[in-house]
Parts: structure tokens; sequence; C-alpha cells
RNA sequence: GGUUCGGUAGUUCAGUUGGUUAGAAUACGUGCCUGUCACGCACGGGGUCGCGGGUUCGAGUCCCGUCCGGACCGCCA
């Protein structure tokens, strides 16, 4: 037997039982008389400790350990002289009295502890070694946590997990598919399936009525902090509903993954919010309710003074920065510089500050005080504030003012990775109007049904009512992070042809990419709906990272590369000419 | 495809206007140390300043190119 205790269990009442650890050498603080080693393994360190009634040989042995070695430590239980409070195992430690050495180690290229010294780039390549660290191997458990509280929860629901393939076929819609080259039909090409989303509504054809897969997904498009070319989805379908009962069930979800992970209760029902008031009160389809710092329009409130600026706007908004009046001109140029970047876009930034000194704005020329205090009181601002408005067209400067928005709330604290705030976002638009290639697209995919009171509108085939036409779609979003999203399905052949109309494929178009859901969707298909959670983002959210890849055993780099087996990587010219491949001269 | 920041010791970084032998911390090695737990003290080894070219009497520092990495925009139905 290589261990009797794991280096994380023993405490006082363990006193005296001969225990043998087995882990890695994380330190070794040798006293010269006194020798100490942090034991680690995953479930925690254990202090061995060498004195005089060690033996001489262990305590040479001890003397030549390395960091990382991995030993097997036998000893006696003992009450610590020193007790250390920072650690559980803190009151007792190892006599040893003998120790093996398992394996030598190298000196690992950063320090494996709490924190480490090594770059990003560096723990990546080194991604086995990173893993050691308590962080990452906290967060690999959560995410262990968590895919068993989401299969306990559906099983219990009654939802069956059915696996579907990776090798499927590409289709042009939606992102980049990573493509598989086939041997046996040359030529041909498998894609990996960015969602299995035709998949689970042929299942609800076959009558599998709830279906959960916690399931990798593929998308070959850059990478962000939060977005991998494979990612990990809890994908989900239901036949027999309606929008309520999807909410319903997967709000329980997300209460019993609260609840079941993080111990946190939520008793009331998560908000709602249409798109068109997500986008009007913070200028985001994922708004952050953490924190108010609501929208203000002005539009209407603020022309006719001569400023051309407002005046040539088609939208005029403003936040109001609670207690911020004190603000330094250069605190402002500096929010100026960050709205002007041309991540955000905005042309300049206006601001008024309402101090105890009185009001002080950057368009005092244009606007008397009284008029600037009859804005700022407009807005539900009070001596004390700061105002800052934005104007342009409606859309962007919407979104630039809510990106200026969660920088004022990453700067005044309100962002606190301990609180969550759930919210459904409702009422999506069903189609995008692409200006580039003058037509429709679905802003979810083509099978999202339109709500059930929009019919006119969506057979109406004018173009000015297409874009208004909401679809009965759903998004789940956290602290503004859009964790899932889904929709009720079309069932109904009709409204799917329209569908393909609408979004300019000809029947033989729709015929060649979707011909199996629309020849499935012929023989009975039951109406039905669904969602998919963003797995790995759920974690981080849990977790309080910004990042994805600290809750992914083996992610990607920002340029798509696993640094540690460096892939992807060119393959053997045998391996080409089996498949028929010729490469292409640069 | 674009914007922006970075690449100097095993690691994380500093390096002034272009000027003597490129520094610190940490890691590593040796020695001392009986209560450490970020142990302490002393000594020591360790550098193709990403790569290529240019300007200059002289380049880690300036210029051009290139490679690599981070964040973001586009993209992600």
């Amino acid at each position: 037997m290589y261990r009797t205790y794991t280096c994380g269990e023993l405490r006082l009442n363990d006193v005296n039982k001969e225990v043998t650890l087995a882990g890695w050498v994380q330190r070794v603080r040798n006293k010269g008389g006194l020798i100490f080693v942090d034991l680690r393994d995953r479930y925690g360190i254990t202090q061995l400790v060498i004195d005089e009634h060690t033996p001489a040989d262990v305590k040479a042995m001890v003397e030549s350990l390395g960091r990382e070695f991995v030993i097997q430590a036998t000893g006696k239980v003992i009450d610590r002289a020193s007790k250390n409070p920072k650690m559980l195992t803190g009151d007792i430690e190892i006599a040893v009295t003998a120790v093996k050495i398992l394996n030598q180690a190298e000196t690992p290229p950063f320090t494996i502890e709490e924190e480490s010294d090594g770059g990003d780039e560096l723990r990546l390549k080194y991604r086995y070694l990173d893993l050691r660290r308590p962080p990452l191997q906290h967060n690999i458990m959560l995410r262990h946590r968590m895919a068993q509280s989401v299969r306990s929860y559906l099983d219990g629901q009654g939802f069956l997990e059915i696996e579907t393939p990776f090798l499927i076929k590409s289709t042009p819609e939606g992102a980049r598919d990573f493509v598989v080259p086939s041997r046996m039909n040359q030529g041909e090409f498998y894609a990996l399936p960015q969602s299995p989303q035709t998949f689970k509504q042929l299942l609800m054809v076959s009558g599998y009525d709830k279906y959960f897969q916690i399931v990798r997904c593929f998308r070959d498009e850059d990478l962000r902090a939060d977005r991998q070319p494979e990612f990990t989805q809890i994908d989900c379908e239901m036949s027999f509903v309606e929008r309520e009962d999807i909410l319903n069930t997967f709000e329980g979800l997300a209460k019993y993954l609260f609840k079941s992970v993080l111990n946190i209760e939520f008793s009331d029902k998560f908000p709602r919010m249409s798109y068109a008031d997500a986008m009007n009160k913070y200028g985001s389809d994922k708004p952050d309710i953490r924190f108010g710092m609501e929208f203000h329009e002005l539009t209407d409130k603020v022309k006719g003074k001569n400023f051309v600026v407002f005046d040539s706007a088609e939208y005029i908004g403003g936040i109001c920065a609670e207690g911020c009046a004190e603000y330094t001109r250069k605190h402002l140029d500096a929010l100026t510089d960050f709205v002007k970047r041309p991540q955000v876009g905005a042309k300049g930034l206006v601001y008024i500050r309402w101090s105890a000194e009185g009001i002080k704005s950057s368009i005092d020329k244009f606007y008397t005080p009284e008029e600037l205090q009859a804005i700022a009181t407009g807005m539900g601002a009070k001596q004390g504030d700061l105002i800052l408005i934005l104007s342009g067209d409606r859309k962007k400067t919407q979104e630039a003012l809510g990106t200026l928005r969660l920088e004022m709330g990453n700067q005044l604290g309100l962002r606190d990775n301990t609180k969550f705030a759930p919210l459904w976002v409702v009422d999506f638009p069903l189609f995008e109007w692409d200006e580039e290639t003058q037509r429709f697209y679905a802003m979810h995919h083509p099978f999202t049904s339109p709500n059930p009171d929009q019919l006119d509108l969506f057979n109406s085939n004018k173009k000015e009512d297409i874009q208004q036409v909401t679809a009965n779609a759903y998004d789940f979003v956290v602290n503004g992070s859009e964790i899932g999203g889904g929709s009720i399905r079309i069932f109904d052949s009709n409204m799917q042809k329209q569908m393909f109309k609408l979004l300019g494929f000809t029947q033989e178009e729709a015929e060649a990419q979707f011909g199996f859901i629309i020849n499935a969707f012929k023989y009975g298909a039951p109406p039905h709906g669904g969602i998919a959670f963003g797995f790995d983002r759920w974690c981080a959210i849990f977790g309080g990272a910004d990042s994805i890849r600290d809750y992914i055993a083996f992610p990607k780099n920002n340029s798509g590369r696993d640094t540690m087996l460096d892939s992807p990587a060119p393959i053997a010219q045998a391996q080409l000419d089996e498949l028929n491949i010729q490469l292409r001269k640069k």
C-alpha cells in the first residue's frame, strides 16, 4: 500500500497514529538539526518533521530531496510544538521514521505553490505542472461538482443523456467549421459540430422528449479570454413545451447549481428583460445588473442649443456615476481616451460635474447652469454626482455607453465577483440585416420560431416588417456574461419554408443543407424547444474568474495553439497521400 | 484582417539622453542554523538583451523587417 491517508485529512484527533503518506515535495526547510518538509497531494499539505530522533539515513535522504520529488513517508502523527492556524493540517505533523523516494524530479521551471512565479505562457506549456497548484485543482474540482450537479438535477427531472456524433456535415451558416478529411470518401470532408443543434431536434422527432448532453463543441473562430475553439455545452431540448416551461425548468437547474455548488439560495424568480429594454437601459444584450447606473436617453431634451455634436446625433444618452463629482480633469481625460479607443468607438465624452461648488461641464459654452441642472435632475442625479454623456448613432452609442458603464462599475468596485445577478433576456429580434450582403441572417439560428403574436409580420415579406419580428428566444445572463441561450423551435414545415425564404435560401439550397431535418419534420415533429449553456463560462463565473482557461484542464492559447503538444502541426506526406490531399505552395 | 501592449538570468521584472564590467527579487548550488511554515544568514554559479538588417565612434536602448505572446475590435447563426 502506497499510503494510508492523504495529505489533507490528518487532524489533532489522529495524534499517535502510525501513518504513511505519499505525495510531492513542495518545499524543504532545512534548519540544520531540524528539517521540515511540506508534502502535497490534491487533498492538501501535511508537514513532515525530521529531528534528533530520526534515523541518520532517513535524515540524509530527506536532505537530498528536491522540489517535486515524489516520496512516500511513514511516521507518527504528533501534536505540533508550534501550530500554523493558516493550514487545515496545521495542528499536527508527521515525525518521520522512514522515507522512500518513489521518483526524482527535475527542478520545475516555475514554483508550484498557491501563487506561482511563472507567467501564463510558460504555465500553459507545462500545464501538467500548473495543474498541480491548489488554485487550478480547486477550479477543476469545481467543474467536476458542477457537472455532477447538472446530471443529478436533470436526471431527477426525467432527462436522458444521449450522445450525438462529432463527425458530421459542414453548413455555411454561423461560425466556421473545423473540417476533417475523409480517407474512405476522398475529396469529401466531415465537420465537427458547432453544437448538436439538429441532432437534438431529431431526437425530439424520435420521441425522447427530455434530452441533455454535456458535450464538446467546436468553432473555428478567433479566441478570447472567454472563448476557446473547443468548448463544452450543457445542451438540452424538450418536447411539448412553451417558453415558460423551458424557463422554469432551467431556472430550476440554475438555482440547484447555485445552491449545491455555492450554497447560495435564490428564493425569488429571476428577473426578465426584453432585448429592447436591455439595449436601451444598458447598451448590451447581456447586461450586468449587479449595479444600476442605467441609461437616461436625452435625445429630445438637449437639442437646439447650437451644440452641433448633439444637434446632429441620432441618439444622446447618459449615465450618472454616484459620488464621482470630484473626479479630476486628468481622470476625466482618461475616461475620454477610454471611450475614444477604436474598440469602443465614441467620438468624445461630455461630462457634467455637480459638486459642492456648483455645476461644471464640458459644454458650459452651450448650456446655462440652470439647463445643466435640469438635465442632471432629470437623470436622478444629486449633488456629488458625475454625469457622462455620449452621442451618435443609436446602436453604436448605446454599446459604447454600455462599455463605459461597465468600466465605471469596475472603477467603483460595483462588480463584486462573489455576488451573482442572474437574468433572462427575452424577445430578441429574429433577424439581423446585413448591409454588406443585403440579406437577413438568423440572429439565433434558422430553426428559431417567431413569437406567437408575430406571425402576421413574419409572413408579410416586407423588409421593415421582418426587421421587427421578435423571436421566441431567450438568453440566460449572469453578471454581464451570456451563460446560455435557446429558443422554441419551428416545427411547422410551412413556417420553416418561410424562414428559409426570408434568409434567402432557394428551395434547393435548403434541401441540400437541411434536407435531413426538413424530411424528418414531415413524419410527426412535436412542438419543442431547448437551451444550451456554456459550461466553461458557467464554471468561470461560479469561480469568480474572467477567463475560462483556468477551468479547462488543457486549453488552447490566444492563437488556438496547444503549446504543450505544439499543435496544430504538419502531418506526414504519407498521411496526406492517403487522404489524396495536396498542400498548395504559399 | 485590425488596434494596442510586451519579449533582458531557470522565473518575474528594472535598466535614465545611445556611453565603463547589464542589475534586483526569486529559483538553483554550497555552507551554517532545533520550531520553520514566503524560515533566516553567508557565499556562489547563472545572460546570443526573441531573430535579421540598418543608423552610429558606440545599440538592451533609435529605425525597418520578422517571429512569438497578452488584451481588445472584426469574427463568434
